[in-house]
DNA sequence: ATGCAATTGCAAATCGTTTGCAATTAACGA
DNA sequence: TCGTTAATTGCAAACGATTTGCAATTGCAT
């Protein structure tokens, strides 16, 4: 059977297939990264990785989100004002509501509006390469 | 005959109405956003403004751009990667298609797409406070 | 086991932006 | 017009997030 992406085996094997070495501290990471149901910004990935195993730099775990990055195997987020959060890339594309009171990200998926976007984008005269989509929002008080 | 937002008296009018004074720097920095067909960031703003009128500083201009989008005179984007970039708030909603290679910025907008992404929000229980979306792209290759 | 290049932790550097402070100045009324 | 005074400025230093140089450590292929 094979391994899902977003799992610590899955990260390591993408890792390997990538040339690069499975460390102590890259297998850490890897397991905080494969059970993180949020999307947790480097410095909480440090605190986590601390917690499993003092010594961890941060340094590191920015290296280690950079590389991971660079293989496609999480993605970036840079929610408005606050540091990049990470999440992993497996599963399938969605888009982000966050809510502005809490931090909270939701995640969604409108074919839609993908749709739309490819044709204004094809309009203009571009071709897509990414793009981003983000919600912000409250919370509708249920009245 | 009212006077359209993003003009330098525009500007100073709205200003005025948020009770700062209308200074000599201020005066600049608005004269430059009036007529900045581009979405210059506080850098490029600040070259400009030099080039007007020597002693200006970078500081000024950052608080400037703050000030304008508190009363909500400007809009700030923070695309990816890069520093801020600012535009008058002036003219009806639309959302941006940056050019990859040049960093080019082209507006657009889709009444359809707003829509969509309200009855997303609405759907998980969210009103939409603001949103983001961004297409990057890279111009067709004409064959 | 051994060797070497990849990786680490640390501290210092970087980038964009903000801030403290003393000096300047706009805007008000006399 | 001239002060008076609080708002605003320029400067330099502080800031938060992220990156980097470097010497010490460590995977991993032999």
């Amino acid at each position: 059977m094979t391994e899902p992406a977003a799992t610590a085996t899955g990260y390591e094997i993408a890792l390997r297939e990538a040339g690069v070495r499975i460390t102590r501290p890259r297998r850490v990471i890897l397991g905080i990264l494969a059970d993180a149901g949020d999307h947790p910004d480097a410095m909480e990935i440090f605190r986590r990785a601390v917690e499993v195993e003092r010594g961890i730099s941060l340094s590191t775990v920015y290296r280690t989100m950079k590389l991971l990055e660079g293989i496609g195997a999480i993605h970036r987020h840079a929610f408005e004002g606050g540091p990049s959060r990470f999440e992993p890339a497996a599963g399938d594309h969605h888009d982000h509501l966050i809510d502005i009171d809490t931090g909270d990200v939701i995640e969604f998926q409108s074919d839609r509006i993908e749709e739309l976007q490819q044709e204004i984008a094809r309009a203009l005269g571009y071709d897509i390469v990414h793009h981003r989509l983000e919600l912000y929002g409250r919370k509708r008080r249920k009245q």
